[in-house]
DNA sequence: GATGAATGAGTGTTCATTCAT
DNA sequence: GATGAATGAACACTCATTCAT
């Protein structure tokens, strides 16, 4: 795997020395920053510069507009939410299905504390152009694999399907992140998402629940 | 009952004359249209008071600013999807669960169609600004009421519980429109999103399918 | 005629009301000045807002971008100088030939007096673009006729040759302005120029003064 | 005489490794190229470097500003034009006026052939900033040379009228290269400059031809 | 000598909002 | 009530130039 395989094209210049090397980590960082102390609408480029402690025209090397900095920054986000998710399933891999749920929808869960107003805004952000799809599919992918990988107890599913229990718990957790509900990290709103997903996958292996119309 | 109670202050005047009433409403529609045509990017109150053959003037003598004015929109949005799916639960109050929730389902999908961009720009709008939570609850409630409602063979829900499956229902939703979705009208899309539902109300009235420890 | 026939597209709003009048007008009267003061270097939109003592934003209501403005204020000197000619022209319609061509380059040279520098600038700015056809083609239309306009004494002239002395004469006064030649108004040099003129319109009628082959 | 007498000072260092030499050329090539690409817009020192294969800082070793390259470079195409009106002069030495007239005609429409653009730029920025003057001085001065050098059949020149011929021929070829006149490389043109030159020539020399008063 | 990362003043332009008519 | 001319803070972005390596 290469070392740093991007998603979404939007680097301008690919840094060869080592400081230019720490400069864009600067900016990302600061863009996070900015994001998380005043949401989308302090995200200006000068503000980012500003906390990345760089110069305007600096960021302007890295990034080729304030948008490609905004991909670069969900880009990141992503890959680390992803990863968390993709660790704790690892983990798991041996555990019944409930164990496995609940792993995968914690990781996901806590991928969204800390920084939530920036996480917030990127997404935000991200649906606002056209990107949203490309960059969201890998996690979606990633989250319904659990119920998409044939296993014991556990039915292939549909695109449809697929599609439906991926969208249908980001929805609950973004609406949670979003609405800024106190339960986010509470033990019965985790119980409850996991209860989302194992009832509606049993619902596609066991044709009994369902009415033969539906 | 008033008239036209709104959810969140935005008004500036309220129009007495029907001449008035007129402008109101051309305002708006010259808001939707704006935001059909290009975005929220094109959303510019120069830009809807053009389109809607008023002066710049006469809009912020309705609207005191910009926000005001997509609250307005994003109201009378709301409105109308809350009508229909009314509309489609008290045509089917006597059917049984599954005819109801999918004639829930397919109002709300049906509230989706048309001036999607519009309905995707005011929804992204509302959540860059606080409103999400005060705008987006009536709607939640009101999906939400469907499993709420004591009624026999379906169980009150918690609070996380009433979250989640609207949360989740919606999410769904919006995401296919988000991601423009081509199985968005689909028969197949519809089956599942009711399946979506049903499985997880009854998981939460039939406690025998899912471990006590979950 | 109309009243105010625009050889290029440059407006953006057409005034209305008598204040917007004096706006446009004072903002061309900036931007000649501006240019005057400083050259073509100092011709920032935000200088010439300021000289004009007009906001910027009130600047871009007129002009869609700066390009337009310079237009419009080349197109507004373009207009001086051709009517400077048409009347010499007019006055001396009876005179006989000699006196015709010292009228008319008389009239050019006036035309490209005080404001030297914002003429200059002007100039090269119209042609730094691509206007510069079709805005000096009127110009060098109007010289042309002199020569063109079939009068006893005085030859038709092929477009090959309207060109070369109407692009000559011009060329030489121009050369004169840039370079700033101290006898820009001298009697000598416009004796100069009306005999450059005379003599190659005389060549043409007369075929004795050149070779067969030339 | 020197290997390399600069018309104007614009070089930082001069190069005594061959290396350096060509990297000198490199620039130029590389600016030039640029022009002739984009125009004058495009003309960055960033954009220059990179075509030259150059890094910025190195051109910044060879030339103090932008100015200074853009300097170089008329020079450089000055000198290429006049050399080639020069050779051209020379090789028809014996010949009468006709036909050296037509000879330098030639050349210098010649040398305004290839790299419009590059030329239509330089030019352009030349004339922008004030080297106009100094740097054109040359060129013309080595036209007018055909009728000031006293020859059997042409006569002495006045200041005035040197400026004019010169300018005056300069003048028609320089607006058949930027207003792209097709006939640039025609006959007829070509024919209608040497009658421009010779028609006014001889006026000066003989004086029957123009009335007292002129 | 060469490199290229970094700089930051400066530019064009937008758009929410006001207020005199 | 309505109009639309005027405002100006704010922004994204460029590019000539420097200097540490």
């Amino acid at each position: 795997m290469g070392k740093s395989r991007q998603l979404v094209e939007n680097k301008r210049r690919i840094p060869r020395q080592a400081r230019a090397e720490e400069t864009v980590s600067a900016i990302l960082e600061g863009a996070a920053q900015v994001l998380e102390a005043g949401g989308l609408a302090a995200f200006t480029t000068n503000a980012v510069a500003e906390r990345a402690g760089v110069s305007i025209g600096t960021l302007y090397q890295y990034y080729s507009d304030k948008g490609a900095l905004l991909r670069a920054l969900a880009e990141r986000e992503m890959r680390v939410a992803i990863t968390g998710v993709a660790r704790a399933l690892h983990d798991e891999s041996d555990a019944p299905p409930e164990e496995r749920a609940r792993a995968a929808v914690r990781a996901i869960v806590h991928a969204f504390h800390g920084r939530q107003r920036a996480r917030k805004a990127v997404v935000q952000a991200v649906l606002a152009q056209g990107i949203a799809i490309e960059m969201v599919a890998p996690v979606a992918a990633f989250i319904a694999e659990a119920g998409s990988t044939p296993r014991p107890g556990l039915p292939d599913l549909s695109p449809e399907q697929q599609f439906v229990v991926s969208r249908a718990l980001m929805g609950a957790i973004r609406a949670a992140v979003l609405e800024e509900a106190p339960f986010l990290k509470s033990r019965a709103f985790e119980d409850e998402l996991v209860r989302l997903v194992l009832s509606y996958v049993r619902s596609v292996s066991d044709p009994m629940t369902m009415k033969p119309s539906l």
